[in-house]
RNA sequence: GCCAAAGUAGCUCAGUGGUAGAGCAGCUCCCUCGUAAUGAGCAGGUCGUGAGUCCGAUUCUCACCUUUGGCUCCA
């Protein structure tokens, strides 16, 4: 049997143990469902009041106790009927039963005086679960079925493993989740602040992150100019007309700013940028001659995330997006996926992210465009991610109504996935709009329009460059590069003067002439995660020389200031980490 | 928006029905030092906001705001 097969099956047992834990605490709880779930499990409980930690501690004793007695799980095929007298007083166990498709057979496990409506499968007994493998991390509300009108049950995570070894692994890697928090990480470095009395969701970037984000926009500025796309600045605000026409105030008004009322109109501060890309396609009559057009631009949004749904940087209300739209002959179509998705794979790498998986979404039930236009685009995508001999998977029919997408997901340092890049082609806009082009034969016909973004947010990607370094960025995105440390006093003017060269040569450079000792010096440019830091003190200012500590703690005296030079600039040229 | 927990000094946190404390950071002084914290002193808080109970509320109650973990949605 594969692993993981087999802990879904421990896992799944263990929700009922769990499940049986909390009926003997609440005889009368209402039981909904319990998965395993990637890492664990849980179990949703209709219960007569809130649990509190001591009722986990309680729940885990309990658990370890019906693990230990050997209760064996036993499978049994049941009527519906059958099941429906055992589940008679369980209202969601009924609601389950009835849900079941006709022909597909009922089945009910049981172990010791717990039985649960349950397809399985199930360790044979309770003794093949470990008692020392197992914790239950937290109590959660969520609905019924997920649905916000439902009911509120209790859900309570748990983690299982095969073993205490597993477990310990797992608990570890929480722990460096935790540690590489980047909301924690910002504030001890000093990056950005959110500040609840200005505005939820909105991020201030202190010096040390603006500099990091400087870098970020510069290289990708950069990038798109080399790569043939051309930047643009748009208002951040627009008339009503323009969201109606561009179908947002129909479909998306619940995630806009409220109006802002001027002269008898309403003013929208913009939730995307495309609209406005457009009034400048619309500028002027296209020709064929003219496209492909590749505009980009960071364009800062605001949309009305709802409260809950906050999260440091990754989900806030007003961010900027590395956006650009493509606007694209249908003979361009399959040249520019290609092209767009070398170039998000190239960026992604630059960043250190090489992992990365591709999914394809394509078309819905409901949709706008003709069937042509879904199936050129989307074969275009298909063949674009061969191309690139990326691993991916096709999600059919989870494409929006506009139009189908790639998307490409990293894998961080620590096998985390986020989701940076997306390639999305519009049907949708270039109709309402009306866009065209004079094509080769004087004809007017409608472009195609792509919209892509590759870090996705600026601020969403941060986050997860902060969380993928754990904050010790490579030289070339560090914030401050080097940390020049005088041992004392004296060396002050020396510090000075190296400081004055390495920052006319481009480095970005602090020293710390403070009156610390120069340990106390050492900790705090290590504690900022300075790549490398310069210790100069009678030696170093007599031989003319700097002596380098790295940020992995490994050192190298005597180096001539060229020397050093050449190397850090190597360091910064590769984009490598130190 | 919903469920739960939380909000005390810049940060991390302790604490109490009789208007608060530590460590770090800050400031001053001392020290001038060779690879992760020299020492001493000072200053710093209307205890998230508003109401209620009480002789008295930071502490108890309620409402609101915000944060955190989830649910939902997503970049």
């Amino acid at each position: 049997m594969e692993k993981s097969e087999k802990l879904a099956m421990i896992r799944h047992s263990m929700a009922h143990v769990m499940a049986e834990a909390v009926l003997e605490i609440f005889p009368d709880a209402q039981i909904a469902i319990g998965p395993s779930i990637e890492n664990g499990f849980y179990y949703d409980f209709d219960l007569p009041r809130t649990l509190t930690e001591a009722d986990l501690l309680d729940i885990t004793e309990r658990m370890k106790a019906i693990i230990n007695s050997d209760r064996k799980f036993v499978r049994s095929v049941v009527s519906r009927d059958e099941a429906k007298e055992v589940f008679k007083n369980q209202k969601y166990k009924l609601e389950l039963i009835d849900s079941i498709p006709e022909g597909e057979e009922v089945s009910l496990y049981n172990q010791g005086a717990f039985t649960d409506l349950c397809r399985g499968p199930h360790v044979e007994s309770t003794k093949d679960l470990n008692a020392d493998a197992f914790k239950l991390l937290s109590v959660a509300g969520a609905y019924w079925r997920g649905d916000e009108k439902r009911p509120m049950l209790q859900r309570i995570y748990g983690t299982a493993w095969e073993n205490p070894k597993e477990l310990r692994l797992y608990l570890d890697h929480l722990a460096d989740i935790e540690k590489r928090d980047h909301r924690k990480l910002g504030k001890e470095l000093d990056l950005f602040s959110l500040h609840e009395e200005a505005g939820p969701g909105l991020v201030y970037w202190h010096p040390r992150g603006a500099r990091i984000r400087q870098v970020i926009e510069d290289f990708w500025r950069k990038e798109h100019y080399e790569n043939g796309y051309e930047m643009v600045y748009t208002p951040h605000v627009g008339k009503s007309w323009l969201w109606e026409t561009s179908g947002h105030l129909g479909f998306y008004k619940d995630s806009m700013y409220p109006p802002m009322e001027m002269d008898n109109m309403d003013y929208y501060t913009k939730p995307m940028n495309c609209p406005f890309h457009i009034m400048i396609y619309q500028n002027s009559k296209k020709s064929y001659r003219d496209l492909p057009c590749r505009w980009a631009e960071l364009g800062t949004v605001y949309r009305y995330e709802k409260a809950g749904a906050l999260h440091g940087l990754m989900r806030v209300r007003g961010f900027t997006q590395d956006d650009a739209h493509l606007f694209v002959t249908p003979d361009q179509m399959e040249d520019e996926i290609i092209e767009v998705l070398r170039f998000s794979l190239h960026m992604l790498h630059s960043f250190g992210f090489n992992e990365i998986h591709a999914y394809i979404s394509t078309k819905p039930e409901k949709s706008v465009g003709d069937v042509e236009k879904w199936n050129a685009a989307t074969e275009a995508l298909k063949k674009a991610v061969e191309k690139e001999g990326l691993k991916y998977d096709i999600d059919e029919g989870g494409g929006a109504f506009y139009g189908p997408k790639i998307d490409l997901k990293i894998k961080d340092a620590i096998g985390r996935e986020w989701q940076l890049s997306t390639v999305q082609f519009d049907f949708n806009l270039p109709e309402r709009f009306g866009l065209t082009f004079v094509d080769k034969d004087g004809v007017e016909k409608q472009p195609y329009m792509i919209h892509r973004a590759l870090l996705g947010s600026i601020e969403r990607f941060f986050g997860v460059l902060l969380e993928h370094y754990a904050g010790a960025f490579p030289p070339w995105l560090a914030p401050e590069q080097v940390a020049i440390i005088p041992v004392a006093e004296v060396a002050n003017d020396y510090a000075k003067e190296i400081e004055r060269k390495l920052r006319k040569d481009g480095i970005r450079t602090v020293s710390d002439l403070s009156n610390e000792r120069m340990n106390a010096k050492i900790r705090k440019a290590q504690q900022m995660k300075i790549p490398y830091m310069l210790i100069l003190g009678e030696k170093e200012m007599g031989a003319g020389t700097v002596s380098v500590r790295y940020r992995n703690g490994k050192q190298a005296f005597g180096l001539s200031y060229d020397a050093f030079l050449a190397e850090i600039k190597a360091k910064i040229e590769s984009k490598e980490q130190l």
